[in-house]
DNA sequence: ATTAGCACTCCACTATAATGAGTGCTAACA
DNA sequence: TGTTAGCACTCATTATAGTGGAGTGCTAAT
């Protein structure tokens, strides 16, 4: 017994119904849903094979029938390769998305809070988004300032416009001299070198040329170390979580709760936005069905993720977590064209960033 | 008719056994509970003055009572002058807090939410911590340097060591040394300037100063605005969110959904830290039971919260958020407690900070 | 291969009754 | 006069049974 064009259409049939719904969907329904002209006993023979080749489940005996996760698996899959080109309708909703970028201030911490806001209001799904991550962590740029008598400040500047201040005390005075020769020394020696290849002999070297500051080299690594474990650190956003409210299949106390603690502990959400990253299937989209999702307070959703692209080869991700039986159409589709409009707007950008 | 001894403590016992159980509590379990050696219909005698007094409600005829905003309202005053003294018990869980505390990493930010966190899972309740707010806006340091060919970097150190970095693009070369006249020019002119005080006239006056990088300045202002609109954003770092779960009173779809949207928009509550910081009670703790809340949303729950001050005159809030019959008792002793470390801790430091 | 018909299953819903915790009131008591 | 026992009454909750409907699976007829 094989999936013929005939079951497939019942599939589709059950799927589409069901997603709309979120009840079992039976014969009769289907009977007069689609344009087979059959009758229900016909299509209960048909559902009846789709049972056993795992495409639908029986809640009970006697209900109807709702799509596995392996029957919206296929669904999916067909579905991206069909709405492939028909792509660039760009909605409504997207043209406001557009929008807001637009008249974005500049900060990209906002921006992104913003994006998430935006996608859940519009999709009433609960939504993640995660800043970029740096690649290639070059140092472009150390200074060190005198704002007090006893303070330094440290400015560091990462490749990509990463920004980290430390504000370093200082037990002996330094003049105004000393404070540009170590400025020099920091700049000559570290500038365009890659974080990784700063290693324990560079910063010996470094001490002793400083003579009586290496105090504060070390210091000034202690901060060039914390930018890299920041840089590690993802900052995801989120937004909709109360939208899980919406789906009676996940608001009861359990799941919700677990879900609302998944998104508080962003850190969990990382597994995914690092899930998403590594695999690269072309598309940059990813769809997670149920248990496929590496996040297992999540088998009861299904997660659409988007790969996106900033310039210099920073990687995002922006997720869309619903149930089961989200509208996967419509979040595919717009998170593909918001996807192309974060990589087109920010190609445009000058670059201006802050921290 | 008046609150008498009695009264009181058939109130007091009325409200700690609802405390406990969450259930309307009757008369019969009054008169065992207490020792005051009275039967159930003398009890219900007295109920029944209570509740005309305003002291306890009946959900509906025939159930026991539960206290009213007013009764709570009464215990938690009571409770906190007889807890006033016998406060420097310093329970387990605070001494973990401080042991958090002291081997922090030094960045603010991670400490709170870390503190937010911390609370949640040892009261059970969802809790919200605010950054500390700067008050008094001196401008300390600005300086321009040149990061790249075509980029400037501009570091705005505010009073309480707030840092605000801003890359800015120009079109015409600098050399060396415009940018250190304009430097010069810059801290001169605006170095220890409360931000109120930089006004338009001062900055045409910069921009004539400048002469061709006019443009450059307009910038750097720019960015200084920015350092303001940042300062009056507060930030606000929640945790335990999922707690509502554990209170079937908060847990229901519509209620739950409704405080999750809360926590997530911290926008809502910052109202609560407003009024937090602005009424000064004395004890630095304030209760707010009920509809006491300013924010609406909240009505079903109490809130507790907390200020704390750091030394340069740097208020925040501690704030948990609970069911009406939260245990106060441990959760205003946990706060006063909390805030007392966290004053000597950053009392002790030596103001080393990072943005 | 398809369909009509029928018996059967099971959930969801409703109505009804039983339960029991709790009150208010009255009358009796110290 | 304050306290208590007793009793009738209320009402949310729980249990119970009954009903209708949606749906299936099977069989026999087309």
């Amino acid at each position: 017994m094989d999936l013929d064009e005939r079951k497939r259409k019942i599939l589709q049939a059950i799927i589409r119904n069901y997603l709309e719904t979120g009840e079992p969907v039976g014969s009769r329904t289907i009977s007069k849903y689609t344009d087979l002209n059959l009758s229900s006993a016909t299509i209960r023979n048909e559902m009846s094979d789709l049972e056993e080749l795992g495409y639908i489940i029986q809640p009970h005996t006697s209900a109807g029938r709702i799509p596995s996760d392996k029957g919206y698996r296929l669904y999916v899959d067909q579905m991206m390769i069909e709405k492939e080109e028909q792509l660039s309708q760009a909605t409504q909703e997207v043209k406001e998305l557009q929008k807001m970028l637009l008249d974005r201030e500049d900060k990209m911490e906002a921006v992104l809070k913003q994006m998430a806001k935006m996608l859940a209001a519009n999709t009433n799904y609960a939504t993640m988004i995660s800043a970029p991550q740096v690649r290639g962590n070059k140092l472009k740029f150390i200074q060190l300032s005198r704002v007090d008598a006893r303070q330094l400040l440290t400015t560091i500047v990462v490749e990509g416009n990463v920004i980290k201040n430390e504000m370093i005390s200082v037990e002996q005075m330094l003049d105004d001299e000393a404070l540009l020769k170590l400025n020099i020394l920091l700049n000559t020696n570290l500038n365009g070198l890659p974080i990784e290849e700063i290693n324990l002999a560079m910063i010996s070297n470094l001490k002793q040329q400083a003579g009586i500051h290496a105090g504060i080299i070390s210091e000034v690594m202690d901060a060039v170390a914390a930018v890299i474990k920041d840089g590690e650190h993802v900052e995801i956003y989120t937004s909709g979580a109360n939208n899980i409210f919406k789906y009676p299949e996940l608001a009861d106390n359990q799941r919700a709760s677990e879900l609302i603690t998944t998104f508080e502990e962003k850190q969990l959400l990382s597994e995914l936005v690092q899930d998403t990253l590594t695999d690269e299937t072309g598309t940059g989209i990813q769809v997670y069905i149920g248990n496929e999702t590496p996040v297992k307070t999540m088998k009861d959703c299904s997660v659409v993720t988007a790969t996106y692209e900033l310039e210099e080869g920073m990687k995002g991700t922006i997720g869309i977590i619903g149930p089961r039986r989200m509208d996967y159409d419509k979040v595919i589709s717009t998170l593909k064209t918001l996807k192309s409009q974060l990589d087109t707007i920010y190609k445009k950008e000058d670059g201006r960033t802050s921290s």
